[in-house]
DNA sequence: TCTGGGGTCCTAGGACCC
DNA sequence: TCTGGGGTCCTAGGACCC
């Protein structure tokens, strides 16, 4: 009987809605393109390697998700698709807008993703929860021109459930809300969501599932509580608890800093010599670390990689560095320094290299101080000042970057604005609501 | 010819300790 | 022939997400 009954746990009446943007980089493009609308579209991955968004006109051509471009170069042309490079800080943008607007109409919401934001309704002063939800999604859609859709039920993984139903449904104007089914069409929603599908449940389970006869979301939330934590661990056992309406992931409202940061990027065109690595190296780290001072964090290690690329007959190589630093930083000077160390290490001539990044991991606050053991404290009021110093330029330098938009202060290893291997992006958009000389001209 | 980027969490197993 | 037992901490790798 659905749904299992679990001992010694009395459920909460929670109302956890997400609000989901549809197709949101497609809607991104089509905002300032409205001729797009219901004409198929994507928008491509850095490179325009691979179909990062899709358009449902595009899915309904059965084109999947990370489908490489040059697999589908026939359906793009004999249904004219268009197609956009990504445009980060034009979706970036927007889906500031939209998280703003949320942000004003509740208090607990947890932004999950560039298009997605988890809400806490329980305590809201309006009773009906669709009411207000279809109100919410109206806001949205005429104040930045997103349309997005919204699951409500008492749980975070029922609530990714309804928010699909809500999507496939056109009279129920974006809104899905689990607490007004009744028992038949709740076992139904979930009898019609494929266990794949499910928020939790990935690429290596789900085969694993089907074996046993598990096909939908309503065959995993009726196996034996016992058996998923055996085979899934506390991971499976939360998602299996979450369908049978308790809540077991929570919200994560007032958000925590991050514990990692990444930049890595593929190149547009061979890269051969260390020159040409020793600056995408540097761009990456000169990248962390404005991140870690705009978080207010240091790092304890930094990582480096250089890798070839996965497919085709050349030869392969990548390779990684570990750099732990005695004192915690986010100097870009000193982490640029030790990674072209590091680099040394691991070039290897010869190799057609694909891919550089890197990525800082055991972040502390800056307000932490490690002591070092050999440090006294004449050379640690020295280290103080020379650091402020320090703070004192670099936060000078970011703000004028941020100021201009571009990164026009760096090391001068960066070496100049654009290289032959950068990106490529050859089907961009204009940003139109960050720069004003790409603002939208009206005739 | 052409195949993204940036995160989080959990577990198993080794190192080390008493 | 014998080769404990139990704990903690750390790391690499896997699985997941968008």
């Amino acid at each position: 009987m659905y749904p299992q009954k679990i001992e010694g746990i009395t459920k909460p009446n929670k109302y956890i809605a997400v609000i989901d943007c549809n197709n949101f980089f497609v809607s991104c493009e089509r905002v300032f393109r409205p001729e797009l609308r219901n004409k198929p579209t994507i928008v491509l991955s850095n490179n325009d390697g691979c179909v990062v968004a899709r358009s449902n006109e595009v899915k309904a051509l059965g084109i999947k998700m990370g489908t490489p471009l040059f697999k589908i170069k026939d359906l793009v042309k004999e249904h004219n698709i268009a197609i956009f490079s990504s445009n980060f800080e034009l979706y970036g943008d927007l889906s500031h807008r939209v998280m703003s607007i949320i942000k004003n109409k509740v208090q607990n919401y947890e932004i999950y993703s560039i298009d997605e934001c988890f809400i806490d309704l329980t305590d809201i002063y309006q009773s009906d929860k669709s009411e207000f939800s279809r109100d919410l999604v109206r806001t949205i859609k005429t104040s930045t021109g997103i349309p997005v859709s919204i699951g409500i039920a008492p749980t975070k993984t029922l609530a990714k459930i309804c928010t699909k139903v809500a999507k496939k449904n056109i009279d129920l104007h974006g809104v899905c809300n689990w607490y007004d089914q009744d028992f038949d069409s709740k076992k139904n929603i979930l009898i019609n969501s494929e266990v794949g599908d499910i928020w939790g449940i990935g690429r290596a389970n789900t085969p694993k599932l089907q074996l046993q006869g598990v096909r939908t979301a309503y065959d995993f939330a009726m196996m034996d509580r016992k058996s998923v934590k055996k085979q899934f661990t506390i991971m499976g056992e939360r998602t299996w608890l979450e369908l049978n309406e308790i809540p077991s992931i929570k919200l994560a409202d007032n958000p925590e800093p991050k514990k990692s940061i990444a930049s890595t990027r593929s190149f547009g065109e061979d890269v051969t010599t260390l020159e040409q690595l020793q600056k995408s190296i540097s761009g990456h780290v000169a990248q962390v670390a404005y991140q870690l001072r705009k978080q207010k964090s240091k790092a304890n290690i930094l990582i480096i990689f250089i890798r070839t690329n996965n497919f085709g007959t050349r030869p392969k190589y990548h390779n990684h560095a570990v750099i732990h630093f005695d004192i915690p930083t986010n100097s870009t000077s000193l982490m640029t320094k030790e990674a072209l160390k590091a680099l040394n290490t691991i070039y290897e001539k010869g190799y057609y290299y694909k891919k550089s990044g890197v990525v800082v991991t055991n972040l502390v606050p800056n307000c932490i101080r490690q002591i070092n053991l050999f440090e006294d404290e004449n050379t640690l009021r020295k280290l103080d000042l020379d650091e402020q110093k320090e703070e004192k330029l670099v936060s000078m330098i970011d703000r004028y970057n941020e100021k201009s938009g571009f990164r026009i202060v760096k090391l001068a290893v960066e070496g100049e604005n654009k290289h032959r291997w950068d990106n490529k992006k050859q089907l961009l958009s204009n940003r139109y609501t960050t720069r004003w000389q790409e603002i939208l001209k009206v005739k």
